[in-house]
DNA sequence: GTCTATATTGTGATAGAC
DNA sequence: GTCTATCACAATATAGAC
């Protein structure tokens, strides 16, 4: 079978997964991923050779998965706000399953950012065909007159922000009350949705 | 002079500013703060005692910086929606000042989220009051029926997502050039002023 | 207050038996 | 493939001279 790993070490990337993005890269020890996985810290390197390689098979992974896949927006033959509504559900859904992984990629990502542009390069060749499409909503009147960037800034950002903050958002607003900031998250789907279309949306 | 501090000891507080804020406290090494102030180690333990004590003189005094300053949205006699625009202005002001702290801030806080309750229940006791503004404003029918505090995640979220996803954003739709990224930030001032006006006042 | 030198522990990585 | 034992070095912290 093709793509066929051994246990062990899909039970390492489990483990790795959980403790890097826990802890982040500097914060992660071997010793814990090791822990996790129920194995030796030798096992780590005989697979992964390094902690660095470890983690940017944790980080290529998670970041894949994140990137927003615009292309639904572009192929879909629906109205564009139907396809928005979608999407950010869709978005939402997918970090409610992974609260932790967007901190994660965007504080790796500030550490270090040199080596990321080649690697963007390859999986954003659609975006020019995503910012035409919002174009052509405006020339049509439906969506009012402003920079498509602004508008896809804003809605990944209303869509992420409140998992980054969780922390304080819990505390200031829920007094730690993790049910109410949960369903808080929940309403987040129509909130940002609604939020991105009466602003977007000529009156 | 009351509240006077040595030299030495602003210069360990300004390199240790610099290089926690940058790397992160488990990124951070007390070697490089030692270099950054042009001392050694030594000094560093004489003045903080510990890596952690360092720390954490850097970390209050950021998010006392950054948690926002939410008096002036109520203490003004001022229409609801210039005090707003003059706080958006406000907070991205600052954040184009300081961009790093954000994200120094949530990821830290997403380390150790423990012992931030008690801490930030002595900040934030006007907040009742802001919201109670909001809901006026709402009964006058000024801004559209929402829960406030989804307002105030929506503002604070667009003022601070840009700069934490700083390496994405730049890679993604600037191409990694900063000129072209600076002049994005800049006019998100307005950006996010006429968005959110748009989606909280009814048409 | 500031330095050099050193103690002590933590941590990534490897050697080698099984 | 998996383990134990260990190396080599990094990093926080302290002792003690000046």
């Amino acid at each position: 079978m093709a793509g066929f790993s051994s246990n062990t070490e899909q039970n390492i990337l489990v483990a790795a997964r959980k403790v890097f993005i826990e802890k982040g890269r500097d914060g992660a020890r071997m010793q814990e991923i090791a822990n996790e996985a129920g194995i030796n810290k030798a096992l780590l390197h005989y697979y992964f050779r390094s902690k660095q390689k470890l983690f940017e098979a944790v980080f290529l992974e998670a970041f894949d998965k994140f990137l927003p896949q615009t292309e639904l927006l572009i192929s879909s033959d629906k109205p564009f706000f139907e396809i928005l509504k979608s999407f950010i559900e869709n978005y939402i859904g997918l970090i409610l399953e992974n609260p932790h992984i967007p901190g994660f990629i965007l504080h790796e990502l500030s550490q270090n950012p040199e080596n990321i542009a080649q690697f963007i390069s390859s999986r954003v060749n659609h975006l020019p065909v995503l910012i035409e499409k919002i174009r052509e909503e405006m020339a049509q009147g439906k969506i009012k007159p402003m920079d498509p960037r602004q508008i896809m800034v804003n809605i990944i950002g209303l869509c992420v922000f409140p998992f980054v903050a969780r922390p304080i958002i819990k505390a200031v607003f829920f007094q730690d009350d993790d049910t109410a900031y949960e369903i808080f998250l929940q309403e987040r789907k129509n909130e940002v949705y609604n939020f991105i279309l009466n602003s977007i949306k000529p009156c």
